[in-house]
DNA sequence: GGCGTATATATCGCGCTACGATATATCGTC
DNA sequence: GACGATATATCGTAGCGCGATATATACGCC
């Protein structure tokens, strides 16, 4: 992973950011912060990811796997890979449009 | 423009959609509403737009230039820039990071 | 001249979200 | 048995998104 939005204040975007680590493979919280700390650098606190997560769910984007041991792990629903899949695609088209813009008009 | 985040809930992060406008050059904030809802289709409300506007002065990613008539323009400063620059590729690699996982392993 | 629409900015208020802090429990290992 | 890592859960506050509302000017049109 990739250091998405630092800085402009409140723009970690979790349930993004939690799609993507999803989009890997199925994953348990601990294992998801750990993935999106390293391919970030900063750390997604619990409170965050635990509440992205049951809104995720909630939402049908993610569903939850049977327990293993202590851990709970997710994976994506079809509407959570389409969803990702199409936002990343909107957001990568929006990248290359705002540096374009930057490139022909600096200031 | 393109729309970079529908769904997904609270997702149209105003602070870059403004920035972005701006790279274009200096516009006041009718003309980046304007802008906006052009490039994403759906439009981005007064309450949204001069509150980002406010805090994107306050922390020093935009600066007002003198009003002219009624119009109250703005541009980006050098730190508004090479943020933006900087928030675009770090959003362009991790788009294409995630479409790579989801490549991979649909699912 | 009065009416509606577009232009342009400002503000309030609700609900949701981000996220640090805190709590709890298990496991390995020294 | 103490400490750190693993793993999940919850609370509280500040901050943000955004619809709604207000205000004022300018323009066209009947």
């Amino acid at each position: 992973m990739v250091a998405p939005l630092p800085e402009l204040g409140r723009f970690a975007e979790p349930a993004l950011l939690i799609l993507v680590s999803l989009s890997d493979g199925p994953k348990h919280g601990y294992a998801i912060m750990a993935d999106v700390e390293q391919g970030t650098g900063r750390p997604m606190g619990p409170g965050t990811l635990y509440a992205a997560l049951a809104r995720l769910e909630e939402r049908g984007f993610i569903e939850a796997l049977p327990p293993v041991e202590r851990r709970r792990p997710y994976r994506l629903t079809a509407l959570g890979a389409t969803t990702v899949a199409e936002q990343l695609r909107q957001l990568s088209a929006f990248a290359e449009l705002g540096l374009r813009r930057l490139g022909q008009a600096s200031g």
